[in-house]
DNA sequence: CTCCGTTGTAACCATTTTAGTTACTTCCGT
DNA sequence: ACGGAAGTAACTAAAATGGTTACAACGGAG
């Protein structure tokens, strides 16, 4: 049973890591933090610099943040990262047999079902900014 | 980038077909209108049988529902093929350093948001039964 | 201007998951 | 008892993920 992947979770740590620390953000750092392999965190801060959320160069190290952290909301991280296709997170089986009476209108209402739900998932996110998460790790440190 | 199993959409579709149809639903019946292996049909199936919404059994012929097509949400359908744990839609990198101000306490703070928008998403699915799928079926046909 | 640390990528591998397939056993009504 | 149907185990092919190595490109400090 598959999970979306953890790209976005370590997503959001990479760029609560810039916002709360003092420090200069490199790849390593953040890796450290993370706890997984440098080149990762550069798949990923390529992701998040096309999505121009963070500035980051080659070159030269530590990566700062484009937007305030309170303008940043988890669907932007989610969507930046692309870990689910718009509309596509339920995978719908395709080739059903249209001489049926099912076979041939069942995917067209199932994928309205389903992009229903999706995005009322992806509302979720778009609820919480990271100004909101990296007020629990402060205060915990 | 991955899907949530097609074999929450195969299970709505082998329901509808119960639901619709006025043949004998046999496995290799319904494996025709999904276009896809009976085994397939059968491992499903009996998912759908453990959660209690059909009833199917070896020697005979025939499945048919336990419950009214107005009784049964896409909810319960995701939870019998069991695609997705509980609360576990998301993957949550783990082992993050926890001498890190963020590493410490995002783990936690990442699984309530996820686990928040994951339930959003599954009460979406509780919305539509398979009696409101089954109209434009029948409507169409 | 030349190092050296850092980012940007490409290539590759191991693991896991999914869908599909074959084959065989178990069950039931005729 | 026979035949059709469900139950199930075992295997394969394909795809996705996370990880790793290797190397090129860039930019600031000396």
């Amino acid at each position: 049973m598959k999970q979306i992947s953890s790209r976005f979770s370590v997503a959001v740590h990479i760029l609560s890591l810039i916002a709360v620390s003092t420090k200069e953000c490199t790849g390593d750092y953040i890796a450290g933090s993370v706890n997984t392999n440098p080149v990762i965190i550069r798949k990923i801060m390529g992701n998040l610099k096309k999505a121009g959320l963070v500035d980051v160069r080659p070159g030269v190290g530590g990566a700062s943040l484009l937007k305030a952290p309170d303008e940043i909301t988890l669907l932007d991280v989610y969507r930046a990262v692309d870990v689910v296709d718009e509309g596509q997170l339920f995978h719908v089986h395709d080739g059903p047999n249209p001489d049926c009476p099912v076979g041939g209108s069942i995917e067209a209402a199932l994928r309205a079902e389903f992009a229903e739900a999706q995005a009322a998932m992806e509302r979720r996110l778009e609820k919480t900014t990271l100004a909101q998460l990296a007020m629990q790790f402060k205060s915990s440190s």
